[in-house]
RNA sequence: GCUAAUGUAGCUCAGUCGGUAGAGCAGCUGAUUCGUAAUCAGCAGGUCGUGUGUUCGAGUCACAUCAUUAGCUCCA
């Protein structure tokens, strides 16, 4: 245990250890340029930061200067001290020392609240703690200023930007390369880069936030939905098609003119307005509404690949992650009130077969009623705590994301976490009685009576768009056999077995595979390299001798050659592993 | 939208003090017929994101604009 104190392993420590990190950042910054004010500087997951109002703009070689003053700091090894002072006192000092930003955070303190500084050296920081005991505790070439960006005062769009120092720290400089080394890691399997080196979507200045997708990436995306539609099918859902673009009546009554205007692209036709939609619900509630239904029908399992337009703000765009045109692999659900719970859970069963068959793990948030909302706050809170047993009776945990509902109703939210741990919010299972309020929608029970059924809003993949942009990244571009675009190369060593490799790749196809010949007079170690760089999953290498014994020598991205077979046998066994959709493509024996 | 940075050939990048563009890879042509991650040679490829301005002269300087990137805000 007693080891444990001065280790990452301890979250406390790893805490106050990247919090003193900020204020040694802070004091450098101050020492520095004396006239920059001081906002907030916390640890986060991977490092910490620091904001300030400064007129200097911290460009990468102030940036080093920063970090050579922050080692002259740690060397100096100043102890951390804290002292209490009272509200006026702290607003004092805060005010002598011109620091305008920890005044206000002072002010908006509760009142009983203890007002505490650490002070380190001639530097002193409103703080709550806990830090390490000395600027010699932390190591001075294991610390790491990563850039600068902007960042509102108190995350707010309408208040001043500040300028951001994000850096990170460790106790030991190799667990900093690791970290950096990571971060390489990571932007080799980025999907934009991925995406073009593969073929698979780009995106033009032409059309910011709408992506065109290649050959190779439809292939991709047709495979993920032939796959979406064989499970909805299996969970007994149906799917529908509804307009792209329906009139302002239709969007006024669902609350997105109201709510969602800014988001939407809208249009004039016949001297009507119109919208683009950027939701599939109130389209799906036409249908509902298009003839009676039965308590017998429900819960009716309503599902639609329903591309949607939103306006994002320009600079929220980001490769597939944040598009202003996607595909949503939506399913709306009508059901009687008692039908809630169960519903929700059998949604949550699909969604985890789904992110299973990809080896992503998930975590779980309950999004709450937000300020901008319809309908009554007992009705929220009502399918709130419905959704909340639901999640529990799973044996499922979560966690509570306050105020960031859908604007018609609470929603689960499903976090993807991808194989470098990062993670993505893709899935979302929203509870709504206010649609179909508004919709009028109407079923006839049992016993005669009309009701009014409430409704869930879902999608797995949440865009298809994005998860493809996740996946792309989860698997660094080596998709598992039944997503890869070209799933075996044929590579004849030689000119004279064109011939032999092409009656390979007809096989291959008429066994429904999808193959391709490198037909090139190529070295093999030439056409080699290039599937290896393009992840196909398997390289049939055949010259004189295969063409002789009608065999196939194997290769394997990952693993390279795994010795000669018949064709026939390569062929059962590629189709086995494309049926069953497994993760790892190698052979298993 | 906001803050900062970037934009040169399909890709990755060089281009000094302002004197109207250069490499590697990819592509094409030819030669080579080769056994598990790059064969050799030649050719072709660019209104330097776009526009306006400063200048005898702009890839280079200024302004505007578009796009991208990092983050903030927002979100599937």
């Amino acid at each position: 245990m007693e080891e444990n104190k001065f280790s990452f392993e301890n979250p406390v420590y790893k805490d106050s250890y990247r919090h003193t990190s900020s204020h040694i950042l802070a004091q450098a910054v101050k020492r520095l340029y004396p006239e920059t004010k001081l906002a907030i500087g916390p640890a986060i997951k991977d490092g910490f930061y620091y904001d300030f109002d400064s007129e200097t703009v911290f460009t990468p070689e102030i940036l080093e200067e920063i970090e050579e003053e922050m080692r002259k700091i740690i060397k100096e090894k100043l102890p951390l001290e804290r002292f209490e002072l009272s509200r006026e006192d702290a607003i004092k000092l805060m005010e002598e020392q011109d620091e305008p930003y920890k005044v206000e955070l002072i002010k908006d303190l509760p009142e009983d609240e203890t007002i505490s500084f650490y002070k380190q050296g001639e530097f002193a920081d409103l703080c709550a703690g806990p830090h390490v005991d000395s600027t010699g505790r932390v190591k001075g070439n294991a610390i790491k200023l990563i850039n600068s960006t902007g960042a509102y005062w108190r995350g707010d769009s309408n208040r001043k930007m500040l300028q951001r120092i994000y850096g990170t720290s460790f106790p030991k400089k190799a667990e900093l390369d690791e970290h950096l080394e990571r971060l390489e890691e990571a932007k080799k399997r980025d999907h934009r880069k991925l995406g073009r080196e593969l073929g698979l979507f780009m995106m033009a200045d032409e059309g910011p936030g709408f992506p065109f997708f290649m050959p190779k990436g439809m292939i991709l995306k047709n495979a993920l939905i032939e796959y979406w539609r064989e499970v909805h099918k299996r969970y007994g859902y149906v799917e529908i098609q509804t307009p792209l673009i329906l009139n302002r009546d239709l969007w006024l009554r669902s609350g997105h003119w109201e709510h969602y205007k800014d988001n939407m692209y809208t249009t004039t036709i016949d001297e009507e307005d119109y919208a683009i939609k950027p939701m599939n619900c109130p389209g799906s509630m036409l249908y509902f509404n298009s003839e009676p239904h039965s308590y017998r029908e429900l819960p009716m399992r309503v599902g639609e690949l329903g591309i949607v337009h939103r306006h994002e703000l320009s600079g929220a765009l980001h490769g597939l992650f944040r598009v202003r045109c996607f595909t949503q692999d939506d399913a709306h659900i009508f059901m009687s009130w008692e039908q809630m719970k169960d519903e929700i859970k059998y949604v949550a069963k699909l969604f985890d077969e789904v992110y299973s068959l990809f080896g992503l793990k998930y975590s779980i948030e309950l999004s709450t009623m937000p300020e901008s909302h319809i309908g009554d706050e007992k009705d929220w809170r009502f399918a709130e705590k419905i959704l909340e047993e639901a999640i529990v009776e799973t044996g499922r945990s979560f966690k509570i994301n306050a105020g960031d509902g859908a604007f018609y109703g609470p929603k689960l939210d499903f976090h993807l976490e991808d194989s470098l741990g990062r993670t993505w919010q893709c899935g979302t299972i929203q509870l709504d009685m206010q649609m179909p309020e508004r919709f009028e929608l109407e079923y006839t029970d049992r016993d005669g009576e009309k009701k009014r059924p409430v409704m869930i809003h879902r999608v797995v993949f949440g865009s298809i768009e994005r998860f493809i942009g996740v996946i792309t990244e989860h698997f660094g571009g080596a998709f598992p056999l039944w997503l890869s675009p070209v799933q075996v190369k044929v590579l004849p060593i030689t000119d004279r077995v064109i011939d032999y490799a092409e009656s390979i790749c007809k096989k291959l196809e008429a066994a429904g595979l999808r193959a391709e010949v490198d037909t090139r007079s190529e070295k093999i170690g030439y056409k080699i390299r290039e599937a290896q760089q393009q992840k196909i999953p398997y390289m049939l290498v055949v010259g004189d001798k295969e063409a002789e014994t009608g065999e196939v020598s194997v290769r394997v991205r990952q693993g390279g050659d795994i010795g000669t077979m018949s064709i026939y046998a390569f062929i059962e066994k590629a189709q086995e592993e494309n049926k069953s959709k497994a993760i790892d493509s190698l052979f298993k024996n």
